[in-house]
This record gives C-alpha cells, structure tokens and sequence, in this order.
DNA sequence: TGTACATCAGTGAACGCGCGTTCACTGATGTAC
DNA sequence: TGTACATCAGTGAACGCGCGTTCACTGATGTAC
C-alpha cells in the first residue's frame, strides 16, 4: 500500500525496464540502509511501486539480485578506474588520479563498498572466476607503468601495490565509518600514502639544465 | 528443541552468569554468520540451551546485546594494543608490536573487527563519547614516542598515525575477504607501511663507535 | 476499417517461517521460625 | 532438627510482524484476418 508512486505499467516488449529499476532499487536500498539484509523483495517492489511478486518476471530469487548489484558496482568501479587513469599522460600523475577515483568512488556510496568487498566470505564455496580483483590489476599497472617511465624506485610493484590498495581500502572504509574523526583532506592522506609506497623519484637521467622553449605555444 | 545442550540451572544468586554466557554466545554467533543480522534472541538461547525469553532477565532488548558485544571488543582491544606495547623497550619496536598486536586483533575474529567499525553509521544519532576510537591514541602515543625517541623523523604524528591506522584497517579487513589474493607474509606488508609511513631512522646524533659493556649485566 | 484473440506485464491472496516481545506460570533453592 | 514460605532463575504459549515464495488470475496491448 505505501507504494512512492502509482508506477505506470511498461508496453509491451519494454518488460525488461522493470528489472534495471529493480537493480536501482536494490542499490539505493543497499546504500541507504547499509544493511545487505534490508535489501528485500518487498522493500524493493515499494520502492518502485509494483507488487513483489512481479519481480520474479526478472530474477529467480533476492540472491541473484544482490549478487547482480555487486558485480554491477564492480564492473562500474572499473571503468571509473580506466577513465581515471586514460585522462593522465605522466605515469606518477596517472596513478595518483587512478587512486584518488578510487577513493571516491568509496565515497561516493560508502555502505555498497563496503559490501562489495564484505560479501566474499559470506560466499565463499562459489569460486568466481574474480573481475572483482581487477582493481588491483589496474592498480599493478599503473604503478609498473611508473617504474618503466623511471620515476618509481619500486623494486616489487605488485608488493607495494598491495600496501596501497590496502591503505586505500582502509580510507574507503573507514573514512565514512568515523564522521567525527579529524580527517586531514583526503588528497592529504593519499598523498601521503603514495609518497610512503610508491616509491616516487623524480626522472634524473636526462640532465638538460632547464628546459628550453616547449614544442607547444605557450599560451593555448 | 535443537538445543546446543540441556543447560544446568544456575544457584541462587548465580543468575548473573547467564549474562556473560549470552554474551559469549552473541559473540561466537557474530563471528560465525558475519551478519549482525543473524546475532538473534532465538538464536542466542539455542547456542546456549535456554528458552528466548530468559534472555530478558539481564539484557533489555536486542539491540543492548549486539552494543555491548562491540562496547566490549573495543575495550578487548585496548588491553591487547596497551598489552603488546608494554612488551618492547624501544619505541620503534613498541610501535611495530602494537601494530602487529592490532592486524592479530583483527585476523583472529575478523567479521566482529568488521562490525565494530561498520556500526557507526547506522548508529550516528547516539553520540557517544567514543572510547571507540582509543587505539587511534594509542599508536599517536607510540609515533610520537618513536619522534621523541629520534627514531621517527615525522614532522605531523597525528596525520601520519591516521595514514598508518588507515592502512591497518584496510589489511584488517581486506585480507580475510580475499582469501585468494596472493598476499604477502603479514609481517612483509606491515613493514611495508611502517617504512613508508612512519619516517623511522637510526638514531645518529650519539655517534659512540661500539656500545660499551651496558649497566645491566649480560646474562640476567 | 473492425474485431477476435493471443500475449505480455504484471496483480492479490495466501502459505509457512523465524523473529522480538509479552504474559502468566513453575519449580528448585535457600531462609525464618 | 523440621517445615512453611518467599524468592530466584528461569519456562511455554502466544501475539503480531515482515519476510520469500507460490499460485491462479487479470486486464491492457498489439496483431491476424
């Protein structure tokens, strides 16, 4: 009955819409609630106005649709990270914003994050082939990236990625988790991570004594 | 009926005890389902083999229960951090035991580390006056011993403690739901970040070439 | 252009379940006399 | 030493609730002729 809108039904052959609007609702209702739990056919079928039910037309069961928010927010999360990275040419300045987008897509919906990465254990028996480790990849990546152009010492990139990835995690987690905390700006504390595990150097072999007049016009 | 046991009544005067017995029992229950969902009344008096509502001689409600479950980890943790610090002599050393104290304190229960810091935010309206974040104090205290010391060049301990309590959080949590991710030896990584964020050197200004015959005798 | 009808996109009622909580109670244990 | 009785430490049945899921159904929409 407390429905928040008297939903118009879809014509026919758009049936399908009904279950992108469902995965939306599972989605706000994950991120406002925080609780996996509260994501339910019931409360989902309110949220959009239809009956619970009708959602067995689009998903077999409530698993199969939290499980399909998850590996949405993944998939999301990577071609965050890709477009982050893809809009830096220096590799120091391209890990730097791969990571920063990182944090803010934490930050963004902080109660899904911390889902995404809590629900493993739960789930353990079912062994994913993992796109959901492929942050990290990406995170590999950039850092090699660094050490090739010479402006990382790292001598164990996927070691020193790790550490990163775990102090990032750690900021996405707790940074919500602690509102009353005197957080430094985040920019603060990522670059002090990056500063402590990336093994940044300034690129010392060319040795011209100033740089002369750039290719480019220096105005536009 | 599918009681864990025909549980003894307690003496007279005794009856206290079934509280930390369903205390206990909400612990090993968090632990087990990593849902705080699943902490439940019913579920309670079955692990422990009394009837639900017996419960309500010592806790007011349910939630009470799951509170004081994540009031006393907290104080758990407190002991074992104070604990670990008071076992090393020398600062840096202090530092790197609370903090290995601190990933242990995780690693041995991980879903209740996970929900002591996940409550907050569903709990924001209760201002409490957070003894929660106490460790946090406690590695400040340890760095700024360790800068004290001349073995820690941080100039800003408050700001690199939150990136190393960050970065110890995020293993805490990120490690236990990646049992696949090939992660290093724990100690590899925690090294990882102290070096990178605790800013620690030898101590240099004495400059004595051998250390003589200390006041204390060799042996004992 | 009109109409019968198949199909699509859902609905409403009902099931059995586990839950938090309330209530009136019970029976062993200790104590006053 | 014996016994009535108060108290302690619980119990069993029941309530109303929201849940996942099943089932038989409905009514608007488009299509074949």
């Amino acid at each position: 009955m407390p429905r928040t809108a008297a939903r118009q039904r879809n014509r026919r052959g758009e049936g399908a819409k009904l279950a992108s609007d469902i995965l939306a609702a599972a989605n706000a209702l994950l991120e406002e609630t925080g609780s996996e739990d509260a994501v339910t056919l019931r409360a989902i079928a309110r949220h959009i106005g239809i009956a619970a039910p009708s959602i067995y037309e689009h998903f077999p069961d409530r698993e199969t649709i939290v499980e399909a928010v998850v590996d949405t927010a993944f998939v999301e999360l990577h071609h965050t990270l890709q477009e982050a990275l893809s809009g830096e040419p220096e590799p120091f300045a391209r890990l730097r914003a791969g990571c920063l987008a990182y944090l803010q897509f934490g930050a963004e919906r902080p109660n899904r994050y911390r889902v995404m990465f809590a629900r493993h254990q739960h789930i353990a028996p079912n062994p994913r082939p993992s796109p959901r480790v492929d942050p990290f990849e990406l995170l590999v990546g950039a850092l090699t990236d660094c050490v090739k152009a010479g402006v990382s010492t790292s001598n164990d990139p996927v070691g020193d990625a790790t550490a990163i990835w775990v102090a990032l995690h750690g900021y996405a987690t707790l940074h919500p988790s602690l509102p009353g905390f005197p957080w430094p700006a985040t920019e603060t504390t990522l670059d002090r991570i990056l500063s402590g595990l990336a093994h940044h150097t300034e690129k010392t072999r060319p040795r011209t004594r100033r740089p002369r007049a750039k290719t480019r016009d220096a105005k536009r």
